[in-house]
This record gives C-alpha cells, structure tokens and sequence, in this order.
DNA sequence: TTCTGGCACTCGTGTGTTCAGAGTGCCAAG
DNA sequence: CTTGGCACTCTGAACACACGAGTGCCAGAA
C-alpha cells in the first residue's frame, strides 16, 4: 500500500519535472499530449490529465485558461529546484574557458568586471556581482598624504585589493613627524586585523600624542571609522541587461520594473544579503520581496578569496528558467573567482 | 522675387517645426488638418499639404505609407536643431533643484552617481556621465607606499579628486630613505602639471640615483607612465535605461541592440569622444557610429572645473525626442557639475 | 484500485471581410 | 500662389467563423 501511494507520488513528480523542463525550453504551456510524446512516462495521455489535476489542486501547476497546456506556479518551481533538478557541472572545456577568462584580471576592478561579463554570457541574463565587502576583509595598510598644511588624504587599503580614500580637513597644520608617527601606530595595530575590530582597537592612540596633536589625530581617527562604517559604500557591479529582452513574453506587461530595479543599488545589494553564504540561494518570483521582481528568479552565493565568503554574486532572469545550468555556472564562476581573489 | 521665395522658405520651415513639435508631442504621424488646426498657420490644409509635398521632396520628412500623416525623417531633425529650436533654459526652481540635488555630493564617485541620475530623471532618458579623464586633469600627489620589502603601492591623485592605484612589484627590496628620495622628487616635479606632461618631466629621474636604485626607480617609474597612459581606464557612469522602455514605439524592433549598445563602455566612450568640447554635440539617428544607436540620438557636452571641459555627460534617446528641453537639461546640469568640481 | 480510450465541451488563435475615418494628390477656380 | 472640392488609398477596428489543442469526465479493462 505504502508502495503504492509512492509509486503514485514518484510519477507526480516525475510529470511535474517533464513539464518544467519543457515548458523551459519551449516557453508555451505544455499539455498531456504533447508531454507523453517528449518524454517516456509509460502511461497514458489521460493518466498525465489526471495527475495533473492532482498537482493543479495543490498548486504545483496552473492553467493560463481551460483548454490551454499548465505552467509551472512559483510553488512549481519551487519544488523542482529543491527535490527535482541536480545542478548542472561546468564542462571542461567550460571550466577552461572560465578559468582563462578570469586569469587575465590586472585588477580588483577588473576582476569584478570580467566576472560579471562571463556570468551574463554563460547564462545569458543578468549578472551581479558584489564588490569585497569591507566587513569582512583584513585591513592591509592605511596611508597618511599631506596634500596641505592642514589637509590629509587618508588611503585604505584592504587585502582583496580594494582601495578608499578619504580627504580629512585638520583642525590645524599637521606636522610630517605627527603624521608619520601616526602612520605607523595605525598600521602597527590594525594591519591584519579586519575592518570591524580596528576602531577597537585604536582607542587609547589619542592619549599617546602630545595635546596639541590629539585634535588632528582624533579627526583622522573619526574619518577612518567612517570609512570602515560605511556599510552603504558596498558597491555591485551589473552586466547583460540586454539579455532581458529576449523574454518578453516571461514579463506580464514590461520589462520596466526589472529594469527599475536593476538601477537601484539598495535594491540589488538587499537581494545579494539575502543569499546564505555558503549554500547557494534561489529565490522565486514572489519570494522576492521587491515588488518589481516577483516574475524574476534571483540565483546567488557567496564567494571569498579564501573558505570563507567575502561578498556576493548571482544571476536574475524570468522565473521561467534554465535552473539547473544557471546554477552550475553560477557555482563554477563563484569558485573560480574565489581561487583568483586568494591568488592575488 | 527674392522676397516671395524667402516668404515661401519660411512658411516650409514653419510647418516644418510644426511638424517636429506634434510629432514629438503625440507619438503619431502628423497630417495637415491637424497641423493648421493647431498652429496658427493663416494657411488652409491644402497649402501645408503642398508644402508638406515639398518637404518630403527634399527628405525633411517622410510617409510610413499612403494615406498617413508625415514624420520627421533624420534629416528633418537635424535642421530643427539647428535652425528652428532654441534651447529650452530651466527654469528657476529646476535650477534650484539641480544646484540642490548635486550640493549634497561628498566624494568624486558621489558627485557622478549623482550627475548621472539627476540628468536621467530630468530627461527622462537614459543619462551618461563620464568620470572626469586623466589626460586633462592635473597632478595634485604622488603617493609611494612600501607594502612588503619588494611590493609598492603607486597612487596618483588628480586635481578633480580622482584616485589612481597600482601595485608594483619591484626587482629587489626597496629602502625606506630612497622611497622618500622618490617620493619628493616626484612630486616635486609633477605635482600641477598636467597628466601627459609628466612623463616628459621625469626622464633624467633615473640618473640622480645610486646605481643599484636605478631598476626600482624605473620599475616605479614604468607604471606611472602606465598608469599615466591608460586612457582606457576612462570610466562611465549610465543611469535611466528603463526609460528606454517609455518608446517601445520609437524602436523598430526591440530596444534590444540599444542595451546592448549601452553595456559597452567602449561604445560609450566613443560616443562621447565625438562631443565637441565647448559646443553642445547632438548626434541624430544614422549621424551615429554605432549601428545599434541609429534609431537613437544622442545630446552631449563636455563640462570642467576651470573654463576648460575635463570630461562630458549626455542623454541617449530616441530620435524622437523633445530636443530643446533636453539641450537645457544637458546644458545646465553640464555648467552645474563644472560648478561642483571647481568648489572641490 | 488504477489506468485507459472515447467523447463532448471550451476557448484562444488565426483568417477573412467589412467599414469608417484620416489623409493624400490633383485640379480648376479665385 | 492659394484654396475648396473630390476621388482615391490605406490602416485599423470590429466582427464572424472555423480550427485545433487541450481539458474533464465516464465507463470499462487490467
């Protein structure tokens, strides 16, 4: 019996992972007839019927309008990326391409950019990738340049290669010695150390100088902590928006909204903070908080230069898509750009 | 004679502009009972239509097919823009606004972002700023940072607040004291000279050094002058490409090619590269390089913290666009920026 | 029970036709 | 040179209609 009602249940499935598929690859809904045909389930066409009706009932599958073929819902695809779909491995040759696309990189900012072009060219949507983070890198070394009696620009630089400036207006005119001395105290105690603990742990370097310093070495101390603060100075860098229009049809009415979206850096960035770091994320039309993107899939992860993940990146196309090769390619290109940022 | 064919150039130029102005309002072909009906042309419909037959004689304007109003055709606008529009100046608040919106900038990166969106919402178009270029700007500092004993940091800071860096690994260890010679005798030389000038300021460096220096200095020297070089490094910032999706009627096909266009710097940077300096630039439909712009045009103009342009900013959209008020926008928010950057 | 073939029914899509309206070009008269 | 009149063209909307894909249900077979 129990037998039996799994056996009834294993070909739901199997008819629920026959219309995805198809329905993926030829973007109309997709009837018992026709599924029979393309794929050989042992039954018949009235058999599929009924299990579709099943499915239909619990809000697998719907239907455009009686007498048209079902579409899988967002509950659909769901249940296929989590029980049906296995993510699709690179190829070699695939792999190869990545690989020698990515090794060119001369810089963090190129490797960003190169990063984003080969996700939106292997899978043909849409493209994010996250800068570093700043949270979770070590600092490398923090520089200290008089441009004026009584201006300094402060450089940081961190060990995935990310650089910020900062101009700092002094209180008064900052001796060479005063800036040297704090150029070493500075990196003496935070270089290695990640970003979130440095203010901790130059606390007490005021009490060190001489008192008529403390201002100045306060106000470098101030614009430093900004700049380690400043969560909203993540930045994303986007590629394939063009890859939108190739489905039209996917876009209840335009594809404005998406577009909307893809502008807003805020909206982005929420959406990459969404992803678990270690496990790759695949969010799925409504799952999607942003109004904009509830017929768009989201299919992110983390990535760092070493185990742990350092920033995001991921893919948004139609709801209807390819998710298993969509998240081969996203899995490959995220471990391969995790080997690079370690190498340099 | 002469006085009765200028009366009759004139009165074609009207109806030209007309024609312009109704086509650009309402989206549709324009005949030539609505056009006397809305401008006060003392002439009756059948005398436009002569006209309207002389015009498109001479390829200002054109008919999608018998028995449909006229449009403009790329030559039309040209001559619109050049002999019958005036730039529309903002008005007050819109000033206010914009010197509002861009006050609010706290960094280069900032006042580009920023740049960029307020000319997207102002136009309604897809908006293009590009970062202030290297070649023009001056050297405000040259930074040299030891790293580890054979690994230097190379920063290069313009006057517009643009920073530069590069690793350089150098062929033995580096000393403290010759990196501070270098340092000096860098800026001493460089600073507030302009960027393709430097090179040709630092050519005896080499040669005021120790022997065993000298490879370092040159190595350090090398990437400079890359660094220097590098005018692909020119970056462009693009904001409003949803907007594009306001004309799905202006594009024959798909907006497809034009997102493609935009997604390629190199493109862009082109396009820009075309911008006369002083001048305002439109480039109307087929007048562009690209082939997927040709059913756009393009407005631009440089803009610069002196009284000379240090980079230019631009709308794209469809040739079919409101070109006075969109040459102010441009006008305005170019002279705002260059406002911006002088200040900073 | 579970599957299957048959059958009636629904409904979107594509096609053909018609019709009104907007717009034109041309011509003869003012 | 301008204008009113007129015949002509062409698009787009509205409508009817047939086709076909697809469904749901039911009775009978395994």
């Amino acid at each position: 019996m129990a037998g039996e009602v799994r056996q009834l249940d294993d070909r739901k499935l199997a008819v629920l992972r026959a219309i995805v598929q198809d329905y993926v690859g030829t973007e109309e809904p997709v009837g018992s007839k026709a599924l029979v045909e393309r794929h050989n389930l042992g039954v018949s066409p009235a058999t599929v019927r009924n299990d579709m009706a099943a499915l239909e009932e619990e809000g697998y599958i719907h239907q455009p309008h009686t007498s048209a073929g079902r579409i899988p819902t967002d509950k659909g695809y769901r249940l296929f990326v989590d029980k049906l779909a296995e993510v699709k491995p690179m190829s070699a040759p695939e792999r190869r391409a990545i690989r020698h696309f990515l090794d060119g990189a001369v810089d963090l900012d190129d490797v960003v950019a190169r990063t984003v072009r080969l996700l939106a060219q292997l899978t043909r949507q849409v493209a994010v990738v996250q800068y570093p983070s700043l949270t979770r890198s070590t600092v490398r070394h923090i520089e200290l340049v008089a441009l004026a009696p009584a201006k300094v620009m402060l450089v940081l630089i961190t060990n995935t290669g990310r650089v910020e400036q900062r101009m700092v207006d002094c209180p008064g005119t900052v001796g060479e010695t005063v800036l040297a001395d704090l150029r070493a105290a500075l990196n003496t105690r935070a270089a290695g150390r990640r970003l979130p603990e440095v203010p901790g742990l130059l606390e007490e370097l005021p009490a060190m100088f001489e008192q008529a310093d403390r201002p100045t070495v306060s106000t470098v101390l101030a614009t430093l902590f900004e700049t380690l603060a400043e969560q909203n100075e993540e930045r994303i860098m986007l590629a394939g928006t063009a890859n939108l229009t190739r489905f039209g049809h996917d876009f209840p009415l335009t594809i404005q909204p998406v577009l909307e979206a893809l502008e807003e850096q805020v909206i982005l960035l929420r959406l990459l903070g969404e992803t678990n770091d270690a496990a790759m994320t695949v969010r799925i039309g409504r799952e999607n908080a942003y109004e904009g993107l509830i017929s768009t899939s989201v299919v992110s992860v983390g990535y760092g230069s070493g185990d742990e993940s350092v920033a995001k990146l991921g893919v948004i196309g139609p709801t209807r898509m390819d998710y298993p090769g969509t998240m081969g390619a996203v899995r490959a290109v995220a471990r391969y750009v995790g080997q690079i940022l370690a190498e340099s």
